[in-house]
DNA sequence: CGAGTGACGGACG
DNA sequence: CCGTCCGCCACTC
């Protein structure tokens, strides 16, 4: 029992991490994990992300890796959606954000 | 219970 | 830039 509230408590903060992110800003897996107070737990927070409801009311496309490259498979639509909001994206990968910790 | 997998990351070659 | 290892968590077989 305690394993799986424990399980959901580090979802529940982690997606709070995502959802507090704002136009522009763009995060790394990494950091959003670290900020959630789970540093090197990166993976978690790319397995919540690709197993969240698409109603699920999450600014995933704000979310990069370390090298800023976007996510396999949504290049365009995540390219769109950033440029939209004055981020620079340049070969499938996040140049510069105009907020974050995102740092090339 | 161990091996494999994944929207990860960092060290190495 | 690519591939390999290892560490991390959750999940499937």
């Amino acid at each position: 029992m305690r394993e799986h509230v424990d399980a959901d408590e580090r979802r529940r903060r982690i997606v709070d991490v995502i959802r507090a992110l704002g136009e522009g800003e763009v995060t790394t897996y990494g950091d959003i994990a670290e900020i959630a107070g789970y540093p090197k737990q990166s993976r978690l927070v790319g397995w919540i992300l690709a197993t969240a409801d698409d109603d699920a009311d999450l600014p995933w496309w704000r979310v990069v890796n370390a090298a800023g490259r976007l996510v396999p498979g949504h290049e365009r639509t995540q390219s769109a959606l950033l440029r939209a909001e004055g981020v620079r994206v340049r070969n499938g990968h996040v140049v510069r954000a105009v907020h974050g910790r995102f740092r090339p």
